[in-house]
DNA sequence: TTCTTGTCACCTAGGTGTTAATAT
DNA sequence: ATATTAACACCTAGGTGACAAGAA
């Protein structure tokens, strides 16, 4: 069975509707697909990996206030079309792989190496998607079967597990603002955009008391400016 | 068969007698330890692992000049004593292992996560030397027998590789400015120490031409002062 | 006197959202 | 009008030797 990590955070970001940074270099998730694994054979050999499908075959655009230039988006998505051609269905091996049960078990299994990109022609091994468009990530453990005809057991060699929690939409930059501020207040690179007091988030956090967002009424940094030391 | 990577580097340290600092949190080495790796059953699994070996039972002290407090050293090594009690024979797995033989021999393998430490007491599983003995790093292939009584066959089933440039002194502090030299002048790290232009070594380095150190005479960073920009 | 320790400025390496400019 | 790109300031994380102070 399988375990994912940061649950807690995971959900405060699917309530929102969950987006992914998209880049031609290839941009991490956040928050970053952890789990804990049990109830494997110690002994045994096993790859990782994780894959990602559609949702859904439809296009998405925001639904925007024409105020300022999209300074304010509604948290709403609109249905833009039906998909676009399907992106090359790409796969991440947990680098770690293959290895044994034990190792696995021992602790997090973390996939932070894992890129996506909007580039199709990418050739840095990172997970192509469409923009604009969502996903469904999904784990897969293989048993790697030490039979000479294992491949007549594929089948029953590996299993997947699908957290719901986890979908989100491919966009080339947030749409949602309350969505930028949670990866603001939440993950560690994004601290210099922090507003609030050098407060201990996020190891003090607990689902249920969600005093995040502080940092939405923010004044800009002058581009050159000796900034706040 | 193994070849050590940067043979010319290393070739370049042991000419002047290579110091590597140790700490009790634990240093890397620099030169790090890399090979390239022939030969393997690119199917089989092994596991690499380096240890420390004393060259010789002596203690070392540097022949000073008594003129300001060790600004300069002789660069000559004299013989201090017998050499203090042997420290724990710590090896240092690559994390790697156990790997296939296909993914070792398909780039470098690089020992750039082996620290040295001072401390006996060390529970961070760093190497654990004593400062001012000399060592010999040593590199290990052991072959990952499938065979259920595999340990009746450990005497075969590993391979050991010894090469001498990368004998070193473990240090607190350097002894041999012109080690210290070609520290600041080779490791990506200590460049703001160096005072030469920001000539493309080590792209271009090439053995034979030895233009390396330029910042001899360099002034003191004052404590508190802007630096150089 | 010699060696060791802890702190520091200064780097490498790379992950953030912002922003202005560019595509579509 | 909306979406994408590339440069950038500002972080995290951690590897350097210098230096002053301490220990033996």
């Amino acid at each position: 069975s399988v375990q994912l990590e940061m649950k807690a955070l995971w959900d405060e970001f699917n309530q929102l509707g969950t987006e992914m940074i998209v880049t031609k270099a290839g941009r991490r998730m956040f928050p970053t697909f952890q789990v804990k694994i049990f109830g494997m054979d110690p002994m045994a050999d096993y790859m990782l990996l994780m894959d990602f499908v559609p949702v859904d075959d439809k296009r998405y655009r925001q639904d925007a206030f024409p105020s300022r230039r999209y300074a304010f988006h509604s948290s709403s998505w609109l249905v833009a079309g039906k998909a676009d051609p399907a992106t090359p269905g790409r796969v991440h091996y947990h680098p770690d792989s293959p290895a044994k049960g034990a190792q696995w078990m021992k602790q997090i299994v973390s996939f932070d190496k894992l890129k996506l990109t909007n580039n199709l022609l990418d050739d840095n091994g990172h997970i192509i998607l469409n923009s604009m468009h969502r996903y469904q990530p999904r784990f897969h453990v293989v048993y790697v079967d030490p039979r000479k005809d294992s491949e007549k057991y594929a089948e029953e060699n590996f299993k997947t597990f699908v957290f719901e929690e986890t979908r989100f939409t491919a966009v080339t930059a947030y749409q949602n603002h309350r969505i930028t501020q949670l990866k603001i207040a939440s993950n560690p690179f994004a601290k210099g955009f922090r507003d609030c007091d050098p407060e201990d988030w996020p190891r003090n956090h607990r689902p249920g008391a969600l005093p995040l967002m502080s940092a939405f009424a923010r004044s800009r940094n002058p581009v050159s400016s000796p900034a706040h030391q």
